[in-house]
DNA sequence: CCGGTAATTGTCATTTCCGCCCCTGTCGTC
DNA sequence: GACGACAGGGGCGGAAATGACAATTACCGG
């Protein structure tokens, strides 16, 4: 797939796609698909206007990738071979849970193309990425000081590798500048439609999104996130006041009650809650009383003021605040988005 | 991309993917990467375990196809080289709007492809399809008498060429025995969602979900429609009302005085507008209007009350009924769904 | 046994925010 | 048209989190 025909001086807008081993490839394939349904829609009534978008798809030696999945992608060459785009986007990258084998991909892919990107950022174009895609930026320095957001499982690690970059946990789309960066999977079509917007407007992306069925305006990654394993740890107390935790969650429990009961201070129960999980015991409880309401609310149909009473609740409205602030939907929405049970 | 190794013998799934020219390449990568990510969550604690999928992906010819927007896609050769697949999945095509040249291209792909999708039906095999690949099916005869969607947009193009397929508007997802069919572009994510719920358990789908960024339970097409241009005729009387309808929608309307107007009677103004446009006039008004008021809420701050109000409605609670009839969702929700403003 | 040093714990004041209560308005259902 | 479940604003008393600093403990070599 090779590019033709001049760009930057028309209208047109020219878009460079990087593919590489491993990659998402099902994030080229909707980006290139959502430029082609903005290309006929843009050009409403007139067939013979220019299109909106022109596109490639490139990788970093020039050679066919084979995506994630197993599935070949054939490419136009190296990115030299798509000269001047408007656009760079960097698809994301499938994280398996291997830390060391994850960071190694990011570095040579950073390698490879890093200073392909920071030139062409220099140069005025806007880079996008989504999902791991931010790993690449972040590594080639493109993200120090800016907005960025990635694949809500990886937050944490990029937190801790990038201190520089302004993240922003569970946002799906972000924009500083002329960098665009997206979450997890599918936000890369919220990606798409943000690129589309930028260049075409938002009545635009509106009829796109209508026709791919994509909420214009999805906000956060937040519904989706789930408890991720917590840090392994040796501290015997806070094992202790884990271990009880998890056994009373149902019942009223305060911090008080549970620093008598192993025989401490709240004081030091909080010291050390937050030197090992870094976090405070009652944040430490309300995350596991939340994320039991979601299993209720995905897997039964009890209203919501029986699961506050089930998790260890007894008002519905501050339990609410809760919810929301941790999952920034309602309960109600919040099982509308992932009920198990036939509807 | 190949099969290797047998899959019956097991508990492993085979599952065949048919690329096409112009076919919508994102839904064969999604449906992929999809399948990977089920098989690394059900398979989670142990990673020699036997995958839940495997997958090959296949052309009419054997030879690689270039999907919609000019990928190119590499494939393992033709159906018969997945020998004895448990899925057959066929993706959507795009539609520009020349009704002529999409029959036409459905049509070869039915006679290149109907009869080794009936020998694989009739073999017990589950057949999946979305978008445009629902007309493909239907033309093979296999779904006759047996429920089925397709995008949007096609849905009345479906259901004149296919009388006999219990064709259901507006669902995102339908099954009956082992066909399931979806809508418009990204419910393909849907349907894969419902595979992976079919052979591995809907707690998996629930962890596939979360990941990809997607409603377990996004409940149908009907809040992304917009209306559609109408059928061209050239009945005058027909032609006037229409015209006289958009002039005054912002008015109370009622048929009677639209009749007195036209000077006929409201009997005739029924039969003409179900004979021409298959509507009754008072339908056609009220499609206008919850149209106008869609506008609005995408585009404005008003609250409801004002809106209906600007489309000529008095009574909020009545037009209400309407608009959530049309949309299948609130007001409020469709607000949040398709806001162009800042939020 | 002692004093020095560092790590850990306790005390307390301050501020934040939780949890409970009131209420109204919206939405979906019957 | 009425009802019940849900959403969410606001206020208040009290619990929780945390910083600063003092007190205690643990661990040394001398």
């Amino acid at each position: 797939m090779t590019i033709t025909g001049p760009n930057r001086t028309t209208g047109c807008k020219t878009v460079a796609l990087l593919a590489y081993d491993g990659c998402q490839g099902s994030a080229i394939a909707s980006l290139i698909e959502v430029l082609d349904i903005a290309n006929l829609y843009g050009a409403r009534g007139d067939p013979r206007a220019e299109p909106l978008f022109r596109w490639g798809v490139v990788s970093p030696d020039g050679r066919a990738p084979v995506a994630m999945g197993g599935l070949d992608i054939a490419v136009g060459g190296s990115p030299a071979s798509v000269p001047a785009p408007d656009l760079v986007f960097i698809p994301g990258l499938h994280f398996t849970g291997d830390v060391a084998h994850f960071m190694q991909q990011i570095a040579s892919l950073a390698q490879d193309c890093g200073a392909w990107l920071r030139a062409q950022h220099e140069g005025g174009r806007v880079v996008a990425v989504s999902c791991a895609g931010a790993f690449v930026l972040a590594e080639s320095g493109l993200l120090d000081g800016r907005k960025a957001t990635t694949s809500w499982w990886l937050g944490k690690l990029f937190r801790a590798r990038y201190p520089r970059v302004d993240f922003r946990e569970g946002e799906l789309v972000t924009q500083d500048g002329r960098i665009l960066s997206s979450g997890a999977f599918t936000a890369c079509l919220d990606l798409a439609l943000r690129i589309v917007e930028h260049f075409g407007g938002p009545a635009l992306a509106l009829s796109c999104a209508k026709v791919l069925l994509i909420h214009a305006k999805r906000d956060s990654q937040f519904p989706y996130m789930t408890l991720q394993a917590r840090v392994a740890h040796q501290d015997e107390l806070v094992l202790r006041a884990e271990s009880h935790i998890r056994s009373h969650v149902r019942e009223t429990l305060s911090v008080e009650q549970l620093a008598a009961e192993l025989a401490t201070t709240p004081r030091t129960l909080n010291r050390r809650f937050r030197e090992v999980l870094g976090c405070s015991p009652k944040q430490y409880i309300q995350d596991l009383r939340v994320e039991g309401a979601k299993r209720l609310l995905e897997s039964t149909d009890l209203d919501f003021g029986e699961i506050v009473e089930r998790v260890g609740y007894v008002d519905p409205r501050s339990f609410r605040r809760i919810f929301e602030r941790a999952t920034k939907v309602s309960p109600s929405l919040y099982r509308r988005m992932f009920s198990i049970s036939q509807g």
